[in-house]
DNA sequence: AGGGGTTTCGTTAACGCTAACATAATTATA
DNA sequence: TATAATTATGTTAGCGTTAACGAAACCCCT
């Protein structure tokens, strides 16, 4: 495969012009049968493969959109991006994928290097970045998808999980089975998630008559080891919490794991729920009640706003929320 | 962002050729610290980005690798696609990640979109493709490595687990735990991981003088559902059987599921092993016997063979055998 | 038969960079 | 001091496509 063979070659060997070739490769209809088909059969002889870089140079577009996410090897984000690559494909798109490693400074790098790509559409998941810097990084892209923070500036696409009406079920069904002191452990600020699923914690709170305490609530990295950590911290400080609401499953895990180190009986003593339902909350002992939040389905409307607005149509439903749903297991029945 | 500025605009507001400003960005030394400061000024002023499209039809490199696997969201792939992320970023590389959805004719789609992407070189983990076809698609790139598939041809880099050492492992504990019937759950016979944990699956009995005969085989796709229903279907046709060994992680957490619903005691009554050792393994009840394969570290050296491959020095070392660990937990005392 | 419309194809000039060579200005060497 | 070597910059010609325009050949109609 030194060197490759070009559409030069293909308009040589089968006596026509470059542009018959390109329109043949590009199905334009100016072009008739009979030298359609002579110049295919050169192509599938030559085992030609048109170049995607000098066509994106003519065009002006690259088939191309970019990926970033906290961390591929997260069960959320691998399932989001199972379905941006999937939709994708469906659209003949590739997809640049870049994992910040829950680092600000690399996921702005990541950006940069994204932007020098010439891709044609972003989809950012739950960045870590300050707002101006994000709004910053935003302007350089021809268009771009939020998914998990929310975003003010119009012609910025952005997909939700609906996490505040998802927590205030949790922790309403915490409260109707008797819980009266409910931790938090509380996740990335910066994200949608972070923020919605703290707030949907106070207002269920709130509602219910119950006032919410600082003391409560515990700063948590949204994984196992955070949530072990986490949790260790706030039951040894708040001794009476009888019951976990945990910002992700992963840190209900780890929630899991300090209640068993600390020889808390969960649910009798201590209930906990965690949220997004990843595969492994069916699967733990006890099971984790949980929230479960369509992940694939994130990232295949997040692609599907992105290509509308790539394509040129913009505006309307540029933010999406997609419902949750409680699902209630043994770790807080 | 509609009109981008270009390396001339840069260019005329300095006051220099382009082939000074080109020179500046890509740091050669032919250049005055005078000129060079001043260009640096004006584009850090003007928010200069440059065309990595055009410099790749120039310069032939698009800095680039796809990265092709069966199923991103897999906890195996997510963790390589992890490692390959990472060490691609260090050496400033962009990923292309393509997920088949263990598809093959769809596989060979995303290596034909590769292609016309132009990527510097191919990573690719567990093909589904036959030889043949396998052979004629990688003749197509600059340079490749797979993951996951033993490969004769050189010039293709290779990384493999050494999972037959694993599986001989495994089984030879299970045989010295006492166990004697042992039924394997097998995996992707077109993958390494398939191909060599049958045959140390074998290699363990007939060390031990045992037979190992087919009727204790059932072929088994490689996730959880894969492994309850072959699970559910060998014990009821080989009701003797006290342990399985199984493809990897996932299929043995299936396989835990149908001894639950069949009422066989795990470990008491059957033994489960699992590979992979994928974050899930630890945290099952009872915890997953199994062998940890260094995922993350899979998907480093596959990216850093690579990238050798790429800067021209190929040859030695192409193939890499990262070494296994076996980690007895509950499932198999 | 001549004007206007289709169809089908070709020519030219980008797209935004860099490789390779050319040139001018400076410094070192004999 | 003349010449060669060095340093700093510019010029030209691609890289492999497509957009935009143009032109020939054919058809239809009046």
């Amino acid at each position: 495969m030194s060197i490759r063979t070009t559409m030069a070659d293909v308009a040589r060997e089968s006596g026509v012009s470059l542009m018959t070739v390109s329109r043949v490769i590009n199905g334009k209809v100016d072009v008739s049968e009979d030298t359609r088909q002579r110049v295919l059969e050169v192509i599938d002889r030559l085992d030609y493969r048109p170049s995607g870089i000098a066509r994106s140079l003519a065009t002006r577009r690259t088939g191309t959109i970019g990926l970033v996410m906290p961390d591929v090897s997260n069960p959320f984000f691998s399932d989001v991006a199972r379905g941006v690559t999937t939709a994708a494909y469906r659209e003949d798109y590739n997809v640049f994928l870049c994992s910040s490693e829950e680092d600000s400074h690399r996921e702005l790098d990541l950006l940069h290097s994204l932007e020098e790509k010439r891709i044609d559409g972003l989809i950012l998941c739950s960045s870590r970045l300050a707002d101006e810097v994000l709004a910053a990084a935003l302007a350089n892209f021809p268009s771009a998808v939020l998914v998990n923070r929310r975003w003010r500036e119009t012609g910025v696409g952005t997909v939700l999980a609906d996490d505040e009406t998802g927590a205030r079920m949790l922790v309403a069904h915490l409260l109707h089975s008797g819980r009266r002191r409910i931790g938090l452990l509380a996740g990335p600020p910066m994200s949608h998630s972070g923020s919605a699923r703290l707030r949907g914690y106070q207002r269920a709170l709130a509602t219910a008559g119950f006032s919410c305490e600082d003391a409560l609530v515990q700063p948590c990295a949204p994984v196992v080891n955070g949530g072990l950590d986490a949790a260790l911290t706030l039951l040894a400080a708040q001794p009476q919490i009888d019951a976990l609401f945990c910002y992700n499953d992963l840190v209900a895990v780890g929630a899991l794991q300090a209640c068993a180190r600390l020889g808390r009986r969960v649910p009798d003593d201590v209930a906990v729920a965690g949220f997004d339902d990843i595969p492994l909350a069916a699967l733990m002992t006890p099971a984790l009640t949980t929230c479960r939040v369509p992940r694939y389905e994130l990232g295949v409307r997040a692609t599907e706003v992105l290509l509308t607005q790539i394509d040129g149509r913009p505006g309307e439903c540029c933010e999406v929320v997609v419902p949750v749903e409680m699902v209630v297991r043994a770790s807080a029945p």
